[in-house]
DNA sequence: AAGCATGACAACCGCCGATGC
DNA sequence: TGCATCGGCGGTTGTCATGCT
């Protein structure tokens, strides 16, 4: 018994392939020739070939929403990337790294830069908890703690760097 | 001009859930 | 019910272009 084809949202056939679609996969390759297996194609196609995926740099709008969403959802890039039409995971995913490294490399900046001033402050409890509400999710729960143990002077120039840059 | 560092992007890998035999 | 296959996801690595020294 054949299996029933499925589609997905954008109207892909999913599940077994047909006889019909094997035989035009084998006279694509035997025509044209391809040493790729099946995932490796998807892939380029989901990520490069399809003709509805957006080039060029990422507009303000969806870096804000990227991040907002990350925020709210964590690294799950597929839903993110459903949000923004045009954008792939893998494009998503790929951008949110750089900025976030641009991140970690402004902060280590400062902390370098900060480390003077640093060394006679040291924050209330309050004032780390208004500084935990602020920071960004892209900085994980461990990585904060390591900065903000150590580090509350940065914090602050951090947090103004954020709201000039988003 | 050559070598190196860095950023951006593409591709690979392993895992897991869904599906159908 | 167990197994094989497919499709999708997220983490990671590879590659290439560009800028800097």
């Amino acid at each position: 018994m054949p299996r029933t084809p499925s589609y997905d949202k954008s109207g892909l056939r999913k599940g077994i392939w047909t006889v019909e679609e094997d035989m035009k996969l084998i006279a694509y390759i035997t025509r044209y020739g391809l040493s790729r297996c099946g995932k490796s194609c998807r892939l380029r196609w989901m990520n490069y070939l399809r003709p509805d995926i957006k080039r060029g740099n990422f507009t303000q709008q969806e870096e804000e929403l990227i991040i907002r969403m990350h925020n709210e959802l964590g690294n799950r890039w597929s839903v993110i990337a459903a949000e923004l039409p045009g954008r792939t995971d893998n494009e998503v995913k790929n951008h949110w790294h750089t900025l976030h490294k641009r991140r970690v490399q402004q902060i280590n900046t400062n902390t370098v830069s900060n480390e003077e001033t640093m060394a006679t402050k040291s924050p209330t409890s309050s004032q780390m908890s208004d500084i935990t509400s602020q920071l960004p999710s892209f900085l994980s729960s461990s990585e904060f703690s390591s900065i903000a143990e150590d580090d509350f002077g940065f914090l602050d120039s951090y947090i103004e760097s954020m709201d000039e840059s988003f």
